[in-house]
DNA sequence: GTCTATACCACGATAGAC
DNA sequence: GTCTATCGTGGTATAGAC
């Protein structure tokens, strides 16, 4: 995997710090009261990251140039220049994009009611909704990575990673209430991390294997669960298996 | 992070393929008689891959230059390209070197005596083995990355994972005969996926959390292979839990 | 065999015409 | 707002003295 980790700073020009104001790519200095341009210029922004994403998803972060990048986008360097102030605030726009898509993914296949679920069909749902979100968008994990190694610029922002890792010590703290607090956090930072990059792996395997290795994910997923269940039971659970 | 994961193309001179002829980075065309001039060699390419190791986990595979390495070996640029022809062909070196240790210690970490063990005390082994895996050699995730990605020069050889893949399938076969043969390797990609990236993604938790994250992996380890005792028996066992 | 100096090139980022 | 052309940086790899 690649690939090295930290975003580089590389060919970085002389430019060191053109000081990047709000958190939206504002386009031009001031806000022009025109709807039409900001929803121009919004789907131009938007157009650039799907780009971007399509770019890393196949060659990863460092070797996606901000030209193929642009081309990709069917525009060129200085348009793109213009929306953002440099790659790094690409990647990052890109991750802010991930973040709440996964956020809303997670939310989807584990809501409030799912909490007395039983293992077996919790996580079949678990499972292939993160199956869907990598096959759309392949690029998840090398900006994920990347975005981690470097704080700079997320700071503020809680790492993607910890924003999927609270949903799950909520889902924790309401399916096993007699759970230790101090375990939730463990847990839940080892499933998330399991899923994630399992699946990920999984992409490596030959294509034969891939559906095994789900189905062994489940299982593995399930047993670890279901010893929780028999160990602290399952919230108000109709069947306690 | 991680990068960017294929081993990139980038400030690639005019050289295209100065063509690597045998296994061993020979220094001078013809091998010398002089068994001390090999030797010395020999260790001069340790030293560099050595010095290669720690740029790289410092700063990740793109990041580290050929420079910093020489550096960091104590050595020069001019030095370095004497015993490699490229920076790929360091990292090649390097990632045959991780895969050895990693057979190695797999092999220690399960032999054949090691069949019969409760999951408890198999596991506690491996996580640990592991961990100090991961401690001595950082760099072991970023290397075996990008050069999975990058089959080119490592094809003939079978790739660092599939090696100790096979390892754990036969120690599937040797606990659990009864195991159906299509279902070992799946099961054991699973089991070396997810010990290798969870111990390489601890490392990113918060210092106080990753004993109890250890703690967990182990017990979902656990957890599923007592599931497979229990469905399977344990091979000529003497108290089948 | 080891070094210094440097060729060569790709990249990120900018300038300025349109 | 978008483009083409270009600059400056720094990285790989080489040349050639010692």
């Amino acid at each position: 995997m690649a690939e090295s980790r930290p975003p580089r700073r590389k060919g970085a020009a002389r430019a060191a710090a053109p000081e990047r104001g709000t958190t939206a790519p504002k386009g031009t200095s001031a806000r022009a009261p025109r709807a039409p341009q900001q929803s121009r210029g919004q789907r131009r922004v938007q157009e650039i990251l799907d780009a971007a994403e399509a770019v890393i998803a196949e060659v990863g972060i460092d070797a996606a140039t901000t030209n193929a990048i642009a081309e990709r986008a069917g525009s060129s360097v200085g348009s793109l220049y213009h929306f953002f102030p440099s790659k790094d605030a690409i990647v990052q726009a890109l991750a802010r994009r991930f973040q709440a898509l996964a956020a809303e993914m997670n939310a989807r296949a584990m809501p409030a009611e799912s909490i007395t679920l039983p293992p077996e069909v919790l996580f079949e749902r678990i499972v292939m909704n993160q199956v869907a979100l990598i096959e759309q968008h392949p690029a998840f994990q090398s900006v994920h990575d990347a975005v981690c190694l470097d704080p700079r610029g997320l700071a503020d922002l809680e790492a993607m990673r910890d924003a999927i890792v609270g949903q799950v010590v909520g889902f924790l703290h309401g399916r096993y209430p007699a759970m230790p607090k101090r375990d939730r956090e463990p847990v839940a930072r080892l499933a998330v991390s399991v899923v994630q990059h399992v699946l990920d792996d999984a992409r490596l395997a030959p294509a034969e294997q891939q559906g095994a290795i789900l189905r062994e994910l489940q299982r593995m997923l399930v047993r670890y669960f279901t010893g929780f269940d028999e160990r602290y039971g399952v919230a108000a659970a109709k069947g306690a298996r």
